[in-house]
DNA sequence: ATTTGACATTCCAGTTACGGGAATGATTAG
DNA sequence: CTAATCATTCCCGTAACTGGAATGTCAAAT
């Protein structure tokens, strides 16, 4: 199958396959006579692999070793799960950031008149020292 | 005072300062006979009001207008307050994704014996259909 | 006077994960 | 036959810096 035909089928984009070969996350593929990728379903499989890995929230270097597992019959499924809880405090940290950003915003929209003038607590909170 | 003075006071650091001043957050300062940069309170000021912008979430972009009524005395207050509001919708929007990202994961782990074995739920999930 | 160290300057490259678009060639439908 | 749609490669742009190279300046110690 051509390239679109994939993109199609694992829910990638023609040029993040390409760029997925460009990097090694993907092997190159055989080409027809006229120089187009041509795909089997075994790589259609691994696109989709890669595609959910990132809908996930995993990188593109964690993708790779996912990928490492899912293509290795002697994987270890601790490994696997291992990362994946890595990611869970990735993630955690994350949200623990953005939810102090936000309550710090919160608070400073509270203090904050809203009206026609010029006084504002958020600018004035935002010039600080701290 | 030179460059370095204004990043200990500001929080910023001193690439940061002239990366900020390359893409004209802040005005070039004058020059001593040496070349350097000389900054003054008032500059040092506004790069504090642009590092806790940053701090709490804004992009470059919006650190633009933020300054603009930072710097404008006849600013309105409505005005602020609408861009911090939308920024708390922004931070809502993306925990709300990494919190459905980190539920999927940790439901994965769940169901992953994590043992030396290759059975893995998080590899066949990864690369199942939906 | 000189040398060392810590500062300053500019510019260029790399990061992440692609997307846009140009220039060109192949396939297919009407 | 031609127009539309696919394919190819290549290079630029994104956000917000950071690192590093090559070079110049200043202050203090020898």
């Amino acid at each position: 199958m051509n390239i679109s035909e994939a993109a199609r089928q694992s829910g990638l984009t023609t040029k993040t396959i390409r760029y997925y070969e460009s990097i090694g996350l993907i092997h190159p593929p055989k080409r027809g006579n006229n120089g187009y990728r041509d795909y089997h379903a075994k790589d259609v499989s691994l696109m989709r692999f890669l595609c959910h890995s990132r809908q996930v929230g995993f990188s593109l270097q964690e993708c790779k070793q996912l990928s490492e597992f899912y293509l290795n019959p002697e994987r270890q499924s601790v490994h696997v799960k291992s990362l994946v809880v890595e990611k869970v405090k990735d993630i955690e940290a994350k949200v623990a950031n953005l939810r102090a950003m936000q309550n710090t915003l919160l608070d400073l929209a509270d203090r904050c008149a809203g009206d026609e003038g010029p006084d504002c607590a958020i600018i004035e909170t935002l010039a600080g020292e701290s």
